[in-house]
DNA sequence: TAAACTAGAAATCCATTG
DNA sequence: AAGGCAATGGATTTCTAG
């Protein structure tokens, strides 16, 4: 990688700072032994995905988000391990907090990567390039796994350099050499076109970037609607006023699971959307959010998926009062054992608690479970997850036993 | 063919309200 | 009085991304 040393790295100060492979890298720093191995990090039953890959496991095609049972065809040797997430959220703090080191303006994108405004470092700090070398080297030296890290005016160009830079690499793209960049790519390397969007640019004979910036914005706009539109429009110009924004706040928190195998007992689901039900509310306490709108998923053995949705008009953070809404849901479904793969549970139209008083109601059937719940969540702390939890969650979980196949107590 | 999980944004449709 | 309209909120689906 070069830096040209007689160029000024200072109008473009957004970095976009990516880590690579990184489920798959932490593995392989926590096993040495798996170096230079295809590494592939994923569900290990029978219905997972590829959540990550090493280079070496990439390169017989195993990509993320792919079935493992395709992924295990293409790379029969590859070494499978199931993800451990808290490795990675603690890895990720460490990096967020190597990022605010440099700058307050930092906006993460996931676990694994952010956007970092550094227009305010540079007399403190270097140029952005060398802001850019000095992370990538902290992080190899602090956490052992590469990044890669793009330098540019704006979010959307950074994004699209780190992705060119990869792996372990840096790529600064200068406001002058922008159009140069962008308009030989696909069109789907633009941040926001997938499957879909390709698709109709497909059909409007569209397939590069260029290709884009050369169609009359309202011919977009009719193909792709108004927001999309104008929004590819614009960026196949080079042109993204978006800003870096630091901790934009949640507006939903969730939890969803696909059975082992497809379940039709009405008191196998009641008993998953509890669980469901709770951890989503643990996800609304511990984020002091509470939530009006309850939302359930529910994706039937043909994968056709459907959701529903109610208001509360009081919002709540108690994992019963979601548990109801979720079952009233799924309840007017009127299913007769329909076969379903997976259900989910949401909570949107966070709001920060405490703004608005819950009021008690004497005798309200409610009453107590908050603080019940609560009381759970603190021995949860002490005790660890699952010291407390609903009785009807109690005769659970047998070890090497798929899940969806026991049977609810008999009452 | 086999398809996780979490989340945000936008489009569309619908009902209510003024 | 009738009808239309805009604004708003909610429900649902669809698309996208990592």
């Amino acid at each position: 990688m070069t830096v040209p040393a007689a160029t000024s790295s200072s109008d473009t100060g957004i970095l976009h700072v990516d880590m690579d492979a990184f489920f798959a890298s932490v593995e392989v720093r926590r096993r040495p032994e798996l170096a230079g191995l295809p590494v592939i990090v994923g569900g290990a039953g029978n219905r997972g995905v590829v959540t990550s890959a090493t280079y070496e496991a990439r390169r017989y095609g195993v990509r993320s988000a792919m079935p493992m049972s395709r992924a295990r065809r293409l790379c029969p040797k590859a070494v499978i391990v199931p993800g451990n997430m808290d490795a990675y959220v603690e890895v990720s703090k460490a990096i967020m907090a190597l990022f605010a080191m440099v700058t307050p303006l930092v906006e993460p994108l996931s676990l694994d990567e952010a956007f970092l405004d550094v227009r305010g470092a540079e007399r403190r700090l270097g140029d952005p390039v060398l802001i850019g070398q000095w992370l990538r080297a902290r992080v190899a030296d602090e956490q052992g796994i590469t990044c890669s890290v793009g330098v540019a005016a704006s979010k959307f160009v950074a994004k699209l350099a780190s992705t060119h830079a990869k792996p372990d690499g840096l790529l600064r793209i200068a406001p002058g050499e922008v159009m140069d960049f962008l308009h030989p790519l696909p069109a789907t390397a633009l941040w926001g076109v997938g499957v879909k969007t390709e698709e109709q640019l497909t059909r409007l004979g569209l397939r590069t970037v260029g290709d884009i910036a050369n169609t009359p914005r309202a011919t977009l706009i009719r193909a792709l609607g108004a927001a999309a539109g104008a929004h590819l429009y614009e960026l196949s110009w080079g042109r993204d006023p978006r800003h870096v924004v630091p901790n934009e706040p949640d507006r939903s928190t969730g939890a969803e699971e696909t059975f082992a195998s497809d379940v039709d007992d009405p008191v196998v689901i009641h008993r998953e959307l509890l669980r469901l039900s709770e951890r989503t509310a643990g996800g609304l306490r511990s984020g002091g959010h509470v939530a009006r709108t309850v939302t359930i998923k529910v994706r039937f053995a043909d994968f056709k998926t459907i959701t529903r949705s109610k208001t509360l008009r009081e919002a709540t953070d108690v994992g019963h009062e979601i548990y109801q809404l979720a079952c009233e849901l799924f309840d007017g479904l009127g299913l007769d054992r329909a076969r379903i793969r997976l259900v989910g549970v949401r909570a949107e139209g966070l709001r920060p608690a405490g703004q608005a008083p819950r009021q008690l109601v004497l005798g309200a059937p409610e009453r107590g479970w908050r603080e019940a719940e609560v009381a759970a969540d603190a021995a949860a702390v002490r005790f660890g997850r699952g010291a407390v939890r609903p009785a009807a969650l109690v005769h659970r979980q047998h070890p090497g036993l798929p899940r969806g196949t026991e049977r609810p107590p008999q009452t």
